[in-house]
DNA sequence: GCAATAGTGTCTTTGAGACACTATAGG
DNA sequence: CCTATAGTGTCTCAAAGACACTATTGC
């Protein structure tokens, strides 16, 4: 039998159907908080839960787009320009979708702040919810939120990805900020200052500064936009805690 | 519609059929060289072409279940106790196998120097390859491929990963050799004798050393096995090359 | 003036890497 | 004796972090 043959003879339905889904762990800062992306379910199952923002992915549609598309539903455009998108880790448990053998394909986002999320899709409502307040999610939502923050606060350590949080333009302390709001501790000011433009690649100077100092008093901030690097060498390591080694 | 009805009515035929297999990138090191393993497709597509080793996932499986039971069909048991298995990423783009949507969920493997691999599933042959000898793969196996070594060169980095390539015993040079192997660069002994021992949790003396000296020379060097540190702190890192920055 | 922030100077400690060296084995 | 490897000593340089300090702004 050769190829063609074999091809023309094959039936799709021989196989146990399995559904495919892509949520997206998407992670902005508000007012210095660490906040995701969730959305309130509209349908079964789950209904009136809160979830990850997520859907079917669509026949010949790649992941990626998928993952776009419904992260665009609930955000609108504008964001995608400058969000960062990367595929997170996939689920499959037999079991974590009451309906059926559902797959689902989590993928990590970060974006710089935004007014506020619409609902879209299947959701009836989608806000931003600070990270320690997301609590009982739908599905296995819980765990992949988890994931998703180990990751970000680990890629922020040896990639620029920073800059994914922050408007075009910034300030060395509107970026310290970002990552005392993701690694959940403070960092020192100017320490951290020399430390990332020590670092080639990393932010390159505009040339301006702010117009105006801090809301509190304070000199006008150089402004600074990502630089070229797509790895942070040396890297900015968060001091090391004992658990989590072991 | 309560959710208990929704579940009754709802038919997973509504859904277009995806089949998900996972495929395994598994390394090994023999003879001093980083090693993948391979099969020879004994069915369509690709029949006699050489592939990762994978299949379909079976109802009611994990897909980590799944991920084991295919490579301990080409490998046999016994290794399993002491290979080290994660996920990889996953693989969706419409078009990848001209059979139907099929996903791919990738799972990298690190395993001990073994014998020999056998065949087993669809496979007519299997045997490890010399990872720059791995060439012309099925599907987008060339990309899952390159996508496993970026991995597990970087993880060799932080975590103490590479113990999973050794036996339970093993000497300092041995661990050298198996950086060495992965990297692909050669590193100095001295320095990284020092800085093994020096990682807490890294290695752990058994007391004893080998029975014999080198096979050409030299004395007998010291046991150690894997320690209990799960990151290693700080890290053994690769001397950064000025591309893959930028 | 006062408080808060931007940005710099400097010192200490740690770690990476280069190099040299000794000791121990096999052939 | 020769060679290869195990393991250690030591020096230099880079980087992290602590601390101090000046300068500039809003209130």
């Amino acid at each position: 039998m050769g190829e063609e043959e074999f091809l023309a003879g094959y039936d799709a339905r021989d196989y146990p159907a399995v559904a495919v889904t892509v949520d997206v762990v998407a992670l902005t800062i508000r007012a210095g908080r660490l906040c995701v992306l969730l959305v309130e379910r509209g349908e079964h199952p789950f209904a009136g839960h809160r979830a990850l923002p997520g859907g079917f992915v669509r026949p010949d549609e790649t992941l990626d787009a998928a993952a776009l598309r419904e992260l665009t539903e609930e955000t609108g455009l504008g964001v995608l320009e400058r969000a960062h998108l990367e595929q997170l880790k996939t689920y499959g448990d037999p079991g974590r979708d009451p309906r059926m053998r559902v797959l689902s394909v989590a993928y990590l986002a970060f974006a710089p702040s935004l007014p506020e999320a619409r609902a879209g899709g299947d959701a009836s409502a989608a806000y931003w919810v600070p990270v320690e307040e997301a609590s009982g999610l739908a599905f296995d939502h819980g765990a992949v939120l988890a994931d998703g923050l180990d990751r970000a606060r680990a890629k922020l350590e040896y990639t620029p990805l920073a800059t994914a949080f922050v408007e075009r333009e910034f300030t060395i302390g509107e970026l310290r900020q970002v990552y005392a709001a993701v690694w959940g501790e403070e960092l020192h000011a100017g320490n951290f200052h020399r430390k990332v433009l020590s670092v080639p690649g990393f932010v390159e100077s505009t040339g301006g500064t702010t117009a105006k100092g801090g809301e509190r008093g304070g000199p006008r901030a150089k402004l600074y936009r990502a630089g070229d690097a797509r790895l942070l060498h040396p890297a900015l390591l968060r001091p090391a805690r004992e658990d989590g080694i072991r």
